[in-house]
DNA sequence: CGGCTGTATCGACAGTCGTCGATACAGAAT
DNA sequence: ATTCTGTATCGACGACTGTCGATACAGCCG
């Protein structure tokens, strides 16, 4: 992981609208939620929201899959906590840096 | 802390550079460094590295002191720590959800 | 004081981001 | 097949970001 891809991950942190799809998603009966569960709870547009979990999609941490009519999204706790871990050494180490 | 708060605090660790500086500063001597130490192993020049130190500065990561001439720059562990400890839960708890 | 060095701010520019409405695609039901 | 609903993509727009050169500010040293 070079300083690049984790750039990635915290970007698509980045957005407070972002930020609360994952805890809405993360929350959600299950672990997970279909679009159409995210949509209400926000001001911003259908098409928005699916930009969104794009995003996220792409920057490592969530997974979706289709089934059937919905499309669900779920959090995975793994990408999450490489971040997590990299926060937590003496800040930000070697691996970075080298 | 709310979504908008972290969302400020990842911004800042969203971009490659201000990583790199992160990085820098805490690996540097004493786990601090004045900009002097920072400008010479990037490419862009010193009012960006000064631009980058202050969107971490205000974003609450590292922190910085005049000292004579010079400014030094450290990183400070607890800010990461949050940021860490928010990461680790079940995927972003409540306090952002509510 | 005047000049020198380290750092910050300013103004400008290109590129990216979040957002939207319109539209296309996927699957289910009739 | 047609139609309906859920989701994704497209094209466009304003706002924000990273970057720079020029310049201002701060502190040291003659």
């Amino acid at each position: 992981m070079d300083a690049a891809e984790l750039s990635r991950m915290f970007k698509a942190l980045s957005d407070p609208g972002r930020l609360r799809l994952l805890s809405l998603i993360a929350s959600h009966e299950g672990g997970e939620a279909c679009v159409c569960d995210l949509i209400g709870p926000f001001d911003v547009s259908q098409p928005t929201v699916s930009h969104h979990l794009k995003v996220l999609r792409e920057a490592g941490p969530v997974g979706s899959e289709r089934r059937g009519t919905w499309v669900y999204y779920w959090v995975l706790p793994e990408a999450l906590a490489k971040l997590s871990a990299l926060l937590q050494t003496p800040a930000v180490p070697a691996k970075v840096s080298g």
